[in-house]
DNA sequence: CCCCCGTTTCACCTTGCGGTGAATTCGGCA
DNA sequence: TGCCGAATTCACCGCAAGGTGAAACGGGGG
């Protein structure tokens, strides 16, 4: 029998689900604010659950961010079929990829938590770092023949974390109301440019 | 008389240099570190100071940010002038301008600070997208006879923030270690294009 | 039927933060 | 020379954060 006045604590009936609920609300608070502004108090409270269990799952806030930032954001074999096929719609297909990304919903909270807290922690930098050189520049370095392939794939990941971070962390007015079609066309030849353009100098 | 013991307090000799000192210390922190991440405790501990002096100055956190971001990063006539002169080298002149903007150090840091504090505090946003409406919407908008302005010039923003955080804050490798030319060989044709070419949709 | 173990909560500790108020020292002006 | 006001420090407040330890609960295997 339930003691009135007293909250119930202990464990719950039926199938846990909890863990699932914190991650969500992990990745909500993430991608929403920094990793220092996104608490463990706020991100129990959104899931409706005691602070102390969060680290009872995740051991830390640090844990917490890792598992629910955890790769992979996009399928690992992504860039690498985006590259192959008719070489002169190589950056069309690039800014359609990247405009989708930005907008479809498992991948874009992922990376908006990153880039929000890449600012602030060194592990977040570091993870978004290391999946740029292992899922961009692999593929693009050993399937483009072309010189300073390192630096082309790194132009192509600092224009797309730009665009991300002026349109959801800036809210620049004519990204966020920006429709899809004349966004891809011009980045387009951007993408193209990095990627096959012979670049006179070097 | 100096009591033994204890710290001098009350007016130092000679003429007040640390109002600068303090400021030149923030611009520091708040480059190298987020908004949160750089305490008024830190600030005033490298500028050699007690942290209730840096109150006593600047009246919050808050404000201290204002002064020590203060504008103009750029000078506000550098766009337009950047605009006029042979079309077919825009592209260049912008790739040029952007990138030794990110390493000459008064521009560098500030900008640093407000892309790194606009994650998490929105008046840093909001500065850093008030000053890019501004100063950048403003003369391109004005000057370029193309479709969708506001669009190309967020475009142009984008790739200059997304390069600063991808050198500086992700720290990407063949960014930081890159030549000037090569960058700027390869940056030229996307500023070209987001600021001439004619854009078949739209 | 009962007891073990994972789940969940509560109460609480420490730390570091931004900020306040008063005291102290000194430069400069009348 | 005397004193007002700016500069500077100290001691301290209140708060919210991350994290801890133990107790309460209840599902499921023996």
């Amino acid at each position: 029998m339930n003691l009135p006045g007293r909250a119930r604590s202990g464990r719950r009936p039926g199938q846990s689900e909890t863990r699932a609920q914190i991650l969500r609300a992990a990745r909500e608070a993430f991608g929403r604010e920094s990793y220092e502004g996104a608490t463990i108090r706020s991100i129990a409270l959104a899931a409706g659950v005691d602070p102390a269990l969060v680290i009872h799952f995740f051991g830390s806030k640090a844990g917490l961010f890792s598992a629910a930032m955890e790769l992979p954001y996009v399928p690992a074999e992504a860039f690498t079929t985006l590259i192959r096929g008719e070489p002169s719609e190589l950056g069309e297909r690039f800014a359609r990829f990247f405009v989708e990304l930005s907008q479809s919903e498992p991948a874009r909270g992922r990376f908006l938590g990153l880039i929000r807290s890449a600012v602030s922690e060194a592990a977040a930098a570091a993870m978004l770092n290391d999946y740029i050189v292992a899922e961009v520049f692999g593929p693009l370095t050993s399937l483009l023949r072309l010189p300073m392939p390192e630096l082309r794939a790194a132009l192509v990941a600092s224009q797309f974390v730009g665009l991300m971070f002026s349109r959801e962390i800036l809210g620049l007015e004519a990204l966020t109301s920006a429709d899809c079609e004349p966004l891809v066309a011009l980045l387009a030849p951007t993408f193209q440019g990095y990627l096959s353009s012979p670049s006179a100098t070097g």
